[in-house]
DNA sequence: TCAGTGACGTA
DNA sequence: CGTACGTCACTGAG
């Protein structure tokens, strides 16, 4: 970068920030309640901190920084004034519990922080200020304590924090005259006179800023002032005498001291190379999601800590010549990366780059291939024994399943590879991972500039900027070979979530039929019992309020009829279902009946109303799978989301009338587990009690009923099969004692001793609870039966909440982990069997547990037979798989 | 317009 | 003070 050095003129610029003075404004300027993580960690100090110090970055490009904090010792200035900073508030423990995340962020940044034990932030500032000017730098100084408006001089000057976090007040020499009427080398004097309460040092009483000002201005200094203090008339004057000796103590208190001994000097105060994974990392904990982006758009396009690109070179095909080039170059692995647009089971390919790993790289627009190229790209794409890898598979598969293209012979899928490596991260940006694991800028180095010469904007520019996502492709795809077989997770990625992906791709692009009349229906009539609640309710409470803001109902419920307070939430008392039937018992009013009931109908009618238009000209309902989001390792389900479609309730169940079987095909079957997670949960643990009440083969909650109250089955009532339901399901969840009694509306002693009793005959159950913890706390993950990896550092936060949380989540990931492997695993299973079987029937959705199955004409016998051997079959339990099955033509009376 | 919040649907 | 998700409507800051 020689040609980039520094001209003699552009001076170096040494950014200096008191931490703790802003952190403190952060904190009582940005309210609590809307930072927090969900976890409760308090954020607003850390956030606008962080804010604050992004915005100057951008702002002020500075060469050199450092943030200096304060230390918790006293300092020489407690010694000289015993009184000094007394009456303080204590701090308030959620913005203790942030410092420390503070300087984790900073770190993380690579900016140096310096406390020193007997000083306070702005002494450290002072002397750094000092000697950066002897240094020839220029020097800013972002804090919010006025105490260092002193030190402002040409070539230092301060950004002063005004209304909260966002805006900075330069304060040179001439803004601080223009403030307080003195230079800023009076304004230790000006502040001698005022006082700071803050730091509980009372001023001259009656002697405001002007009137010191004032003083100063006439007499020059204050050493004159006080010299002269006789001269001064009024009462202003009689109160400056009587003060005379607070105001020199004053003076000298206020005084930053400019000799502080540090490790450092300023030109050593260099801003390092980010980490951006720990960047990630920690914003990501923190759900700094838009700071994040403020962060990487506002510096690292200043300063890219990736110097590199990729470099391809595009071969230019003629007409005729791509089988050539795919025999040439395909017998390594390629890299694919496609432009275009797919969702809903469907999709369109616009273009179309492959690349090796080193070698050439081409470029198509399958609008414009000539029929044999076509047939040769097409050829290749199924060829199961050609290698391929692609970011983000299953688009591109529907897309090309539109065209009558088959994709086969993927070896790897690189968002899915980085998904198993990092299960908790939500995305899978290509540009990020290439950061990650390449340590390159996901652009094109072209090389006789060696500069970035891509805008995205000419053909010639996308059709590069897609051959380096194809390159990039490649390249990640081999590093995450490695990644996954050092996490032992490569059979995992081969074989369960790669072939997964076209039997996902198969279910959305089958999507499942809908009565779109009956779902016509169904709105009308919630409709109307919208209307209707919603009027009893308006006539219930006198007047008219929206029954959908929770807000409003709190007003009515809480300010209004003054019932009983609920539990409370961030921004008020919670309005809950569970709150509100509460309530009904304490204290009865008619309008709390009306508000549940126009939360349920107007729950089901959105849902309707969501439904009727996603229907596709099949009248089908098209979801999508989503294989990378839950930590768990399970799916999930978007627009629409079929995996919570209702049926609890009655009208509910009606909404599962609509999901039907369509005209070629003879119904629906649907095919669950049973209580898969109990099974894994006593395979897990090895309880023998628990794999016995398994394998007698009666009803399990029963059983373990009988058991736990030493009663024969026959005498386990209703009730009691309840409560040990409750138990059962809630302990792989990490169920407290307490949470048990407010869900059984037990006392919490009453909950406690079931848990005993519980465990007294299930004490492998606790024991294997108690050990996975541990074991996670340890190592740092959770496994699951196929070796999915759910890591959790907040086993080993200091932060009760935090920790708690993540201890649950650790007993909880490796059996819901493992029941979300053992479907998939049954889903592969089964799609095989179909093909195998020549069955034309098929699977429409996973719902967790369950599978949904469009039966064509006389297979059911066939279908039953296969999915329950290939279901119960897909994993050998200690407590073995159980499957049940139901057929009908809705989704509804295929329950069972 | 957008992100956060509360509420609620499923397993 | 029970895990994992997605969607909706409302809200307040931008």
């Amino acid at each position: 970068m020689a040609t980039k050095a520094a001209t003699p003129d552009k001076r170096d610029r040494l950014l200096l920030l008191d931490g703790h003075s802003l952190a403190y404004r952060a904190f009582f300027a940005l309210p609590v309640e809307n930072f927090s993580t969900t976890d409760g960690q308090p954020t607003n100090a850390v956030y606008g901190f962080t804010s604050m110090l992004i915005n100057v970055l951008r702002d002020e490009q500075p060469t050199h920084i450092a943030v200096a904090f304060d230390r918790s010792e006293p300092t020489f200035r407690h010694e000289q004034y015993v009184e000094y900073k007394a009456g303080r508030q204590k701090t308030p423990d959620e913005f203790r519990s942030q410092v420390s995340l503070i300087f984790e962020v900073l770190d993380a940044l690579r900016i140096p922080r310096m406390s020193v034990a007997g000083f306070e932030a702005d002494d450290i500032i002072a002397t750094l200020s000092v000697q950066a000017v002897s240094a020839g730098m220029e020097t800013l100084i972002v804090t919010g304590d006025r105490d260092a408006f002193q030190l402002v001089n040409d070539d230092v000057t301060i950004l002063y924090p005004i209304r909260g976090v966002s805006e900075l007040s330069r304060m040179d020499p001439a803004a601080v005259e223009g403030r307080y009427g003195v230079p800023p080398v009076r304004y230790r004097e000006l502040a001698a006179l005022v006082g700071e309460s803050s730091d509980n040092l009372p001023g001259v009483p009656g002697v405001g800023p002007k009137t010191a000002a004032k003083w100063l201005l006439k007499y020059g200094d204050l050493d004159t002032l006080v010299a002269r203090v006789d001269e001064i008339k009024g009462k202003a004057g009689d109160s400056l005498r009587e003060h005379l000796a607070g105001v020199l103590r004053n003076h000298q208190i206020n005084k930053l001291d400019t000799e502080v001994g540090l490790e450092l000097t300023p030109p050593q105060l260099t801003m390092g190379q980010w980490d951006r994974e720990e960047i990630h990392t920690l914003f990501d904990s923190l759900q700094f999601r838009v700071l994040r982006e403020r962060l990487y758009s506002s510096i690292s396009a200043a300063e890219p800590e990736a110097d590199e690109g990729f470099d391809v070179q595009l071969d230019a095909l003629e007409p005729g010549a791509l089988a050539a080039w795919l025999d040439a170059n395909a017998g390594d692995r390629l890299g694919i990366a496609v432009t275009g647009s797919w969702g809903r089971g469907t999709g369109e390919i616009t273009a179309l780059a492959l690349a090796s790993k080193k070698g050439p790289a081409v470029h198509l627009d399958p609008a414009e291939l000539i029929e044999d190229d076509e047939r040769a790209l097409a050829a290749y794409l199924a060829d199961a024994k050609r290698p391929k890898a692609i970011h983000e598979a299953k688009g591109p598969m529907l897309a090309l399943a539109a065209r009558g293209i088959v994709l086969d012979g993927l070896t790897s899928d690189t968002a899915l590879a980085a998904y198993l490596a990092l299960p908790g991260q939500r995305t899978f940006d290509l540009a990020d991972l290439a950061l990650r694991y390449l340590h390159r800028e996901l652009r094109s180095e072209t090389e006789d500039t060696g500069q970035l010469t891509l805008d995205g904007s000419g053909e010639e520019e996308a059709a590069e900027a897609l051959a380096v996502r194809a390159r990039a492709v490649t390249e990640l795809a081999d590093v995450l070979d490695k990644d996954l077989d050092k996490r032992g997770a490569t059979r995992l990625l081969h074989e369960v979530e790669l072939p997964l992906v076209g039997v996902l791709a198969g279910m959305e692009r089958a999507g499942i039929a809908v009565d779109t009349d009956h779902l016509a229906g169904l709105s009308a009539s919630l409709g109307g019992q919208v209307k209707e609640q919603e009027q009893a309710a308006h006539g219930a409470v006198g007047h008219e309020f929206n029954l959908g803001s929770p807000k409003q109902v709190q007003q009515v419920l809480f300010d209004e009829l003054n019932l009983p307070k609920t539990k409370r939430t961030k921004t008020g008392y919670t309005t809950d279902s569970e709150a509100l039937t509460n309530l009904q018992e304490k204290e009865p009013h008619p309008v709390l009946e009306h508000i549940l009931r126009w939360r349920e109908v107007a729950k089901l009618k959105s849902i309707v109303d969501s439904l009727i238009p996603m229907a596709d000209d099949a009248g089908r309902i098209h979801t999508t799978f989503n294989q990378m989001i839950a930590a768990t390792g399970r799916l999930s389900s978007t627009d629409p989301n079929l995996q919570n479609i209702p049926i609890r309730t009655s009208e509910g169940r009606q909404i599962r009338e609509a999901f039907v079987v369509s005209g070629d095909y003879e119904s629906l079957l649907t095919a669950d587990y049973s209580q898969i997670e109990l099974r894994i949960m006593a395979h897990l643990s090895e309880d023998a009690a628990l794999l016995e009440a398994f394998g007698s083969g009666a009803d399990f909650h029963t059983i373990t009923a009988s058991r736990v109250f030493g009663l024969p089955p026959e005498q386990i009532d209703p009730e009691l099969r309840a409560r040990i339901k409750a138990m059962n399901y809630g302990l792989a969840y990490g169920l407290s004692a307490y949470g048990l009694s407010q869900q059984l509306r037990i006392s919490p002693d009453e909950a406690r001793g079931l848990m005993e009793e519980y465990f007294e005959q299930f004490g492998g159950v606790r024991d294997y609870l108690r050990d996975i913890v541990a074991k996670a706390r340890q190592d740092g993950y959770t496994e699951t039966i196929l070796g999915r990896r759910r890591y959790l550092p907040d086993l080993n936060s200091d932060n009760r909440q935090r920790r708690e949380m993540a201890e649950r989540m650790a007993l909880n990931a490796p059996i819901q982990g493992s029941a979300a492997d053992i479907i998939k695993v049954a889903s592969l299973n089964v799609d095989r069997a179909l093909r195998a079987a020549g069955l034309t029937s098929r699977m429409l959705l996973q719902v967790h547990d369950e599978l949904v199955f469009e039966v064509a004409q006389g297979e059911l016998d066939d279908l039953k037979t296969l999915v329950s051997a290939e279901m119960a079959g897909a994993y050998d339990l200690r407590a073995p798989l159980s499957v049940s099955m139901g057929t009908g033509q809705t989704w509804q009376d295929a329950a069972h």
